[in-house]
DNA sequence: CATTGACCTTCACGTTGCGTAAAGGTGTAA
DNA sequence: TTACACCTTTACGCAACGTGAAGGTCAATG
């Protein structure tokens, strides 16, 4: 079977352009070229290109996939090794970003909502904002990337009803913690009012409520200097008081 | 303050032919020309260039950049929006270059180990492979991309003598259940021996092996026709079989 | 037989975001 | 004055082709 260039680039779904420029780089030459000056392929160029495409979908370079296809010696393995290394560390970038581009939305978005209030304020908001987004990248390992996505498209698409609820609720969780902090009982009622609106108020942000994953924020309000300077800022102890109410609620220790 | 090109270049981490590109695509201009043609930078083209720099950072293109940042009822919001959904797909991508690469290099590194047999027999452990990735794809938004990703770096690193045992687990695994079947018992000794020897071999792919995700797989032999044909090929019901075996064993239910 | 239209060829420039010379002017300290 | 660091513009190079342009070739049709 023999095949001009445009059949070939028919069979195999590419251009004819790019036909000429794999003769050009020599990656693959055609069979002969006839007495026109046309390009004619034949079987073994078929299945070389069939070949150079594969590689070219895993994303390897072309000067690569022709060292791959040339040299029969090259040690393919290591290449396509080291190729998946760089699409992992390329995965990472990839998740570093998305999480960068989440928290800049909601950041304005939230300036938006904010205009009146102080920006020391909302540097401090912005501030746990930030942390949430790691804690995401660490539900994100363990939940999958679906979860954590989702969780932030809500928070993306929430109106200013939504917003403002949101405030609320943070704002009655403070005051309730404040109150449950002076009877130094995370198991009394109040303290366990504050754990059950900070649920809801997590409700609001996370698709999918876990009691595990709530109790690991609680843990991690205290782990994290940066949480604990938010909720300790009238009283110190308030975030380790926070984390053992969450866990009392949710019957949970992590 | 102001700065030269250099000095704005050491300040913000980026080489003088990028600020004379940026000022070439009119993206950032000096504030003036000095008397010999230097280009001298101010407070406002520092605070321009650490917004460039920033939404750079986010992958977006520098002709977007420009816009957003020139045009000042340019819908940021909505280019951070199709920004993200352009990222979320290019990590789906990634997540199946990577996957790709790979089952190619298990594919390779199978066919080393396979040269002796048949190439249909190969065909169809590879189809088989091809699944188990898919499922692989599951357990990825399920438990995230670690669990997989090193899952399969475990595969990578396989050595001949451990590939033997797989083949030779894969073997036993088949005689055993051949014979169960017989019985009809998927509670039976030989059933549940059948059940075990498939986790032994499953622990060999899996770095944390656990009852839901062994009885998940359990049923997609039977959901998935490929899996099904597979196991089928002797006796047909044989994958139901098994299913039904595992779920005794591991005391679960899908 | 000539024309038409599909097909082929070889240039060659454009794309993105700069890196990297090359050739030459400017500022300042020794 | 000389050296040296700094500045300028110009322009090619990179990856992998897309997109004309200008011009030959082939098969079928009027």
């Amino acid at each position: 079977m023999e095949y001009t260039i445009q059949k070939l680039s028919l069979l195999a779904g590419v251009s004819t352009r790019t036909l000429r420029y794999y003769d050009e780089i020599a990656i693959l030459k055609p069979a002969r070229i006839n007495s026109s000056g046309y390009r004619i392929y034949g079987k073994t160029e078929v299945n070389r290109l069939q070949q150079i495409l594969f590689y070219k979908e895993l994303g390897l370079p072309l000067d690569q996939i022709k060292e791959i296809i040339t040299s029969p010696t090259f040690n393919a393995a290591a290449a396509l090794h080291e190729h998946r290394e760089k699409l992992l560390s390329k995965r990472q970038q990839l998740d570093r970003l998305i999480a960068n581009v989440d928290q800049t939305i909601a950041v304005n978005e939230g300036r938006i909502t904010m205009t009146d209030k102080e920006k020391f304020e909302g540097f401090k908001k912005q501030m746990v904002e930030e942390n949430e987004q790691k804690y995401g990248k660490e539900i994100r390992e363990k939940y999958g990337n679906n979860a954590v996505d989702q969780s932030n498209e809500k928070v993306l698409n929430m109106n200013q009803s939504e917003h403002d609820e949101a405030a609320k609720l943070a704002e009655e969780i403070n005051t309730t913690l404040a109150e449950a902090f002076k009877t130094s009982d995370p198991a009394g009622d109040l303290a366990q009012k504050a754990a059950d609106l900070h649920k809801k108020w997590l409700m609001l942000y996370w698709n999918n409520y876990s009691k595990e994953a709530h109790a690991g924020l609680a843990q991690m309000y205290v782990d994290d200097k940066r949480f604990t300077a938010y909720y300790d800022k009238e009283q110190p102890g308030t975030a380790e008081f926070l984390r053992d109410a969450i866990h009392i609620y949710t019957g949970m220790k992590i």
